[in-house]
DNA sequence: CAGTGCAATGTAATGGATTACATAAAATCG
DNA sequence: CGATTTTATGTAATCCATTACATTGCACTG
């Protein structure tokens, strides 16, 4: 090639390029901009995907006419081509539950330092709409699923299963999980309430079909037994980790006329809706009723007294969930662990040492 | 093709599937069923996307064989093709904000509605955030973005811009939006306080940088004016509808020792903030200070005293807001619409009149 | 200076579906 | 019954980027 072929070559481009500005911005392909480039499309790509494998005269002007165009590469055919498309899904079943935001924060960290991307899916406990996500990764638009529901989805490819368990686990399934010590962490909770003087510890707990419920229950009861206080069923019940049914949950012992001086709750909003119904039936916290919850969500320390609870280490459980599903895209090899990290009790108002006396008839 | 002979095609056929069977899950293509089913590639495709087109026998086998075999299409080459994801990605500041769950789950039920689904996207109001989640549509991951901020980010393909403002809206642009009326709104909530007889009624404005907060201090002064109360700047600042502003903005208010009976707040979660600061300075919600809020999340019931507050149509945000975007996919022609719903006041106990000779000093 | 290796680039196959167009078979009509 | 339409199916092009493999040119070695 001479040096007047290459430059009258040079022109031609610059008057497509200039016709092109023209327009409203189209489309591009990689066609094009090695069109315009005067290389071929694998130079275009190696230019963006691996520049130290082309010329920088070449890289250069490849990224000039790139910039120049707008380009952006189509994701679905490069996705297609290379069967990954560095995206997580994350579900969990309730926006509206403050809870998760910390954990997505703690996932969406790791994802970003390792060049990965995450979109939230709200499943609203809806197994149907698990699916549906699930979907998505066995149809290739996402590379793997991070559940935080006690249920995990089928996703058959390949007999590779890229789903991480977050904040919940399946018993006997041998997905990676990360969560707490819920029996643990439940037993500080009421050993604490003990110290504080109770005996008469009510118990919401939440949905039996989920494992860190019962395992919350468990940590209940152990720590009564530790106590050497024997259960009074009449003092325990099951919600629905809503606010209303921590309400709910008051009315009902209420109604069952059992005393008691402590309620432990297995989230805080059940602990919210509890301590709104002992304080419309006159009870007040924590001089009558000292409340309990689990989670602490943000707003734990807004509601009056501020709630005393148990501290999920949410950020550390966001990132670990992450880091076991880039493991797992890494090599499908790696076998599933289960990792469990230990919570604190945070010391609120709503506990109070227990007035002798004062149980309620 | 004799009797005999797709007979022994058949048993072939069922041959192979048994032994897939036994095989882990592989992932299949269109190919492969097509093989297996006896027909083309083409006739598979038909069955699944267009059943009417093919023959019962030959629809019922492949469905057959797809079932057996756990078929998903493959998205990113199907998308690829037909250049549409029926993915919506909602962008949203700040998932542990209550008020936009509710809004999601207007955008969730249209989307379902008209086949489309949704994956969320937390920007934490980084620019750099909003612009990846953009540029996935640009990539053509996904066929459009619903962004509940005051920023809209550049999509530049084909000079059509799928793009739907929800619950903000940005000044002079052509993006269809959603919001409320803020101006009145805002107005409504200070007119009940002046109804109640406050006169010093204190604004926690919320970042001038979002023209709804702009339009929500209009209301405010312009509910002054009606009142022909003059406006006291000693009483107004601005806050980031976090909690820990709305606490600063009454340590503010009251290290300046201007006195003020009401305190107006951008939002819920700023109110709650104030609240908690008020009752820590020894101030009463509402016999003191009333206070009101505005979005009405969830928690507001449950703030002690519940929180008087503007009332958002989530909802209905939502779902005008997926509507609107389904309307522009359909025909990228319409041109784009703002839609103003309004807000209703939702008394609760944080207001209460005016005790006269009450104001701080 | 022939031979080897490397750097830069190009050609063409590839990923997995959809669909325009073509064809064959069956149904309908006059 | 031949002509025409309809129905069912197949063949092959297409979407757009990545990448294995091929090619070219040049530098370096013995």
């Amino acid at each position: 090639m001479s040096a007047d072929g290459s430059k009258r070559k040079r022109q031609g481009a610059k008057g497509e390029g200039a016709n092109a500005a023209l327009q409203p911005a189209r489309v591009r392909t990689v066609k094009e901009i090695a069109t315009i480039a005067k290389v071929s499309v694998a130079t275009v790509s190696r230019a963006l995907q691996r520049p130290e494998l082309v010329s920088e005269a070449t890289r250069l002007r490849i990224h000039e006419v790139v910039k120049r165009l707008g380009y952006t590469p189509n994701a679905l055919a490069r996705n297609l081509r290379t069967a990954r498309t560095r995206l997580i899904i994350a579900l969990l079943p309730d926006i509206a539950n403050p809870f998760f935001s910390e954990v997505i924060r703690g996932i969406e960290q790791v994802a970003y330092e390792n060049g990965y991307s995450v979109l939230l899916g709200e499943t609203q406990s809806s197994l149907v709409r698990e699916q549906a996500y699930a979907d998505m990764v066995a149809a290739r638009q996402a590379d793997g699923i991070i559940t935080m529901s006690h249920r995990v989805p089928a996703i058959p490819i390949d007999g590779r299963l890229p789903v991480v368990n977050a904040c919940e686990y399946v018993k006997d399934s041998n997905i990676s999980s990360v969560y707490i010590d819920n029996v643990a962490a439940a037993g500080f909770a009421v050993d604490y309430l003990v110290t504080l003087g109770h005996r008469d510890i009510a118990f919401i707990a939440g949905p039996s079909s989920s494992p860190i419920c019962v395992d919350r229950e468990r940590g209940y009861h152990l720590a009564l037994q530790r106590a050497k206080i024997s259960a009074n069923p009449a003092l325990t019940t099951v919600g629905d980790f809503s606010t209303e049914a921590g309400e709910r949950a008051i009315e009902l012992f209420l109604s069952r006329g059992q005393p008691f001086s402590a309620v432990f709750c297995s989230n805080d909003e059940m602990a919210i809706g509890a301590m709104r119904a002992l304080s419309s039936h006159g009870l007040r916290v924590p001089e009558d009723v000292s409340v309990v919850g689990f989670d602490d969500i943000r707003f734990a320390r807004y509601t009056s007294p501020p709630l005393t609870t148990v501290a999920q280490p949410k950020n550390a459980l966001g990132r670990e969930a992450m880091t076991m599903m880039i493991e797992l895209l890494n090599d499908p090899a790696v076998p599933p662990r289960k990792r469990v990290l230990s919570a604190d009790l945070v010391v609120r108002g709503s506990t109070a040492p227990r007035v002798t006396g004062r149980d309620l008839t």
